[in-house]
Order: structure tokens, then sequence, then C-alpha cells
DNA sequence: AGCATGTGTGCGCAAGTATTGACAAGCAGA
DNA sequence: TCTGCTTGTCAATACTTGCGCACACATGCT
């Protein structure tokens, strides 16, 4: 199905901004460009607009085109690619990561998953 | 502890060259940064020292000098700001994430880990 | 029509990358 | 010791890429 390139998915994810737009979705079912842009004081709708275009190409979200409006959803496969590279470099902490994982999927309750960083 | 920024860590993830470094030491123990360099034959050993040089400001490879040499070994703290962020976007198919590193982590004789990509 | 939503395009600016040349650090041999 | 060679990084320079903005265009509601 060649999921995605993992290199646009890095790539994507390389900018704080996509990574905070990407969080924000992931905080919602969905949610309109317009939404996204207006929580973005110091960003036009240009700029997010394009954002979400590098997003789509790179498969980390799926458009759904409802009239005038568009609204955009995270999807699960760029897991794979990220998982699949992070087990070829940590092969030997990789339980360590499961655990991780593990702890934060049972956990789900822990909060909204605010990322540290706001850069944006 | 802030070991290291997630905005530095994916930022030096978004290179492909620098993931093939971080896949290459992974396959390995320790490799000096000759041996790396060996490995590009398109890439000159300052571009690789500099490549090494943000690895390791990321804190994602760990530097142990030993005479003129210098050998590096990657680290696992990155993983717990990887898996930060994941767990803020995905929160909904995170058992799906969690099943995968837990299929990676057990079958961990699958192979070297070659990620797919070769584009250095 | 008039207005709102969202994206494509061209430009200016900043950041990152690879190369060349030079330098600090360290081992080996006479 | 002192010279020569290897390892690895630093400095400065061109080249490429990417981001954000202003403008314009396509689409769709009222």
């Amino acid at each position: 199905m060649a999921p995605s390139d993992s290199d646009a998915i890095f790539s994507a994810l390389a900018d704080p901004t996509r990574r905070a737009i990407l969080s924000l979705i992931g905080e919602h079912e969905e949610l309109t460009a317009g939404e996204i842009a207006a929580h973005f004081d110091s960003l036009g709708r240009t700029a997010v607009s394009s954002h979400l275009r590098i997003l789509r190409l790179a498969g980390l979200v799926a458009e759904r085109r409802d009239g005038r409006f568009r609204h955009y959803s995270v999807t699960s496969t760029p897991a794979d690619a990220v998982v699949a590279f992070l087990t070829s470099v940590y092969q030997n902490s990789l339980e360590q990561l499961a655990s991780a994982v593990q702890g934060a999927a049972t956990s789900e309750d822990m909060s909204a998953g605010r990322v540290e960083e706001r850069s944006a």
C-alpha cells in the first residue's frame, strides 16, 4: 500500500507549527481549515492552508469536503513509518518504548495530550 | 530533566541522511565518525561531522572520546519525546501503535532493521 | 450580486546543507 | 624529541530549500 513516504512524514513533522496543528486536530474529531487558522493568531490563512497541504500530501491528515468547508482529521497510518524507523534504531531499548506507549495508551485520561512546546 | 527539545529531535530526524546515520549506528554498538563517513561515498567528512553534531545536540547520539577517535552510539531517551507527541495526536489509535511496537519488540530478530529509503 | 471559505502563485527573507581550506588533537617511527 | 600522518572539527562560502505574506482565483452559501 505504500502508506506514505517516511521522508515526507518526517519532513512534515519537522515543523513545530505542523505538529501543533496535528495535535489540535487530534484533540477534536474534525476541524475546518478556518477553525485551525483561528487558533494561530500569528498565522494567516494561506500559511495554514500550506501546512495542511503538506500534511495531506504526507498522508498525516485526511480531507473531507462539505460545501465550501474542508474538514480535516488525523489518519492512523503514519504511525507505521515512525514505528518502523524507531524499531530500526532502538532495537535494544524497544521494550522501554513499548512500555511507554502501553502506559500512555492505558491511562488515556491523563490529559488532552499537550505537547510541551508551543513555539508557534 | 528536559533531556532534549522535541523540536531539535524532530528537526534532526527530518533529514534522511541523519536517519540513515542513526540506523547505521543502531545496527552496531558503536561507530567512529570515520566509519560512518565511509558508508556515505557521496558525503565528505565535514558533512558527516556536521550531522553528528546536530544529532548530538538533539540528544540522539552519545559521544565517547578515545584517543583521536570519537565513538558514537544511540541513546534511548529521544523515544520519550516521540512517544509523547504520538500520544497527543493518536490517542484514538494508540492501541494499534502499542501493538505494533510490541510486535516489533518481541520479534527482535526480524532483521537488522533497514528503513526503506536510501535517498542519501 | 455580495460575501465567506480555502487554495494556488510569485516574491522576499531566513535557515539548512555540502564543499573547500585550515586548524587542534593524538598516534607512530626514526 | 620532532617530524609526518590520521582523525575530526571549525570557519567561511555558495547553493538549495522552506516559510510567511500579499494578491488573485475558484468554489459555494444566502
